[in-house]
DNA sequence: ACAACCGGGACCTCCCGTTTTT
DNA sequence: AAAAACGGGAGGTCCCGGTTGT
């Protein structure tokens, strides 16, 4: 049995880590935006966000990471491994990223989309982000693997992830170009589509 | 008089490139597997290629697209193109991958190997074959809404776009890891899978 | 006794020569908007304006010309040096500008506006358009000389001539940023500034 | 105890970055002088001031930046920030101008005539010159805002600017032009050539 | 010890003059 | 003779490892 998926409570100190990666993240977003990613230096967001460097290196391995790091993947994770089987993996992995996402506030979501639309502008975001999504499908991988019983380094899995994650890159992209969008929403045609065999 | 659509024959020029194209790769490989791709140097490239830098820099735009550049990408598209439009944009990819990657001397293949294993061995032709692999996939989006008579903006068409290129990165991992697995044959299950909904 | 300024009418020769010029400027204006300065090649822009490479050197010396050409100098001095003595050289000045911005249509207005941005948004045109305003300073330079009949080298001169073509930049800034402004009559006020000793 | 903040004594440190920044800038004077400025490269610039290329990049940006850099600007902001609101920002500017460049020692006035007859010589330098004008034209705009508390975007504190900077262009190139003059009052007599409304 | 500074070297771009192909 | 390809070399960026000042 898996744990249920509602923390107790942060203690105090977990609170003001919260605190501190939240204000390094929003004054580093305020400065890529007014002076661009690459002109802006990681000693000009300490000083914004009034941390030292090796406070920001504690928190974020690498610029990059201020604007790749999101705080969903673990909740998706939870709530993904408490599916019940009788599920196929693909349903398992819609009411996760419903879940989720369909309960972000107006503000969070506003923030994904400045994410993104960051992300898609910057040639060395992209790059990174792709890697990180290399992460993802690898974790994935691990996640299916788990439900069925098989092994993370299985074709048939790795086809799965990899599919799945190129499918959700296909949202990032549709999310930034197009600001109305409802993501949850596109999520779950995503993930329907590849359900029904990618007709078109 | 014009001459007719089909190139007779490529020219001197033509010839020549292709020839310096292939010794350029040849002795990176060559030097890549000998002692490492970071510690090669484009310089020593040249030197075994006998080119000059600049040479090499005209023919390839980094380091890293001397292994990322293949030759296949073109006859794929060539012959998606020429399928009829009554099969399925999957059926149509199935049939020019297999086209393609069936006909692959043991040589070549052995080269896709080579190729693979290093590309997923060095982190830095990790990101950038991942930068390639997003390109991909746009180029993909804009050759099936070609076929439907889409947009290739559209969601649905990078929806399948994203899951095939995701789906073909998963065979890249499976063929470096595993040197006995035939290529064409993994396309053709990943893409089987994916048009049967991805069932596990 | 200078000459009218209406020319009596171009010949076929001519006006060929001016659409030639206005459908390389419209393609390249088009592209650079579309995918950015310097990714558009001039090769690019011959395609799209249907003439050779030779001929877009034989009408702009540099892909920077393009955008840093204009008709209206050769307007502007024209009514400059048809100004009457009486009045003061920034007085004159001021005549001509709003006689030749006063009467650009829509569209040619909104075509300026569209080539400042364009400018200011890219630092190597930046560079080329100072280059230019320095030329556009010896030029008022000159002109200022004849009418006072001094020497376009002394020093008063070379500072009027200066300070307007810095006024004149402040302009440019101005109607980039501000998209609802009238040009003629920012020249107006920053010439009438000028006059009253740039108070503030 | 924190020390004062006057730096009473720069640091070993700090006194060696003055002394290589300025043999870098002696070293790269006179072999500009000797062989001209296109002839020289920047590896002969170090070899003579005995650093290492990393080294010139590290204090200098560009070559360009070896004669555009000057250490008078920080003064003049330091001075114009002294004076009293109760003069007109021009008379502020004059005062600051005078009392930097009034109290030059005769070899760094010879020394700042010998820049500017290079920077006018070369189309490099002219070009690299006027973005720093542009430069200055925005840091000026930014200080007179402080001075009226208004915004550096205004329209009115731009053309102030704009136009100061250009009478202090044409001091440059008079100064260049004629070796006998005296920089400060060239200066003096341009801003008050501004100040009277630029009559001739 | 700790951080700032420096040297070295690889990568890459741009330009120009020369050779080769057509 | 025109166009394409090439060689060479300078400018500039980045990173890493070693040294030196604080």
């Amino acid at each position: 049995m898996s744990p249920p998926s509602e923390q107790p409570r942060p203690g105090l100190r977990e609170r003001k880590k919260i605190k501190t990666r939240a204000a390094i993240q929003r004054e580093a977003y305020r400065l890529f935006r007014e002076q661009g990613y690459d002109a802006t230096t990681v000693e000009e967001i300490c000083d914004a966000a009034e941390v030292s460097p090796s406070t920001f290196f504690r928190y974020f391995p690498s610029k990059a990471e201020v604007v790749l790091w999101d705080e969903y993947d673990p909740q998706i994770i939870q709530i993904f491994k408490e599916q019940p089987n009788t599920l196929t993996p693909i349903e398992a992995l819609r009411n996760a990223l419903r879940a989720v996402f369909g309960r972000l506030s107006a503000e969070q979501e506003a923030e994904q989309r400045q994410r993104m639309t960051l992300i898609l502008a910057e040639p060395e975001l992209r790059a990174a982000m792709l890697s990180e999504l290399d992460r993802t499908a690898r974790l994935l991988a691990d996640l299916l693997a788990k439900r069925t019983g098989g092994d993370p380094g299985e074709f048939a899995v790795r086809v799965v992830a990899g599919a799945v994650v190129g499918a959700m890159t296909a949202v990032m992209f549709e999310a930034a170009d197009n600001p109305g969008a409802d993501v949850p929403d596109l999520l779950d045609q995503a993930l329907a589509q590849l359900e029904a065999g990618l007709r078109l």
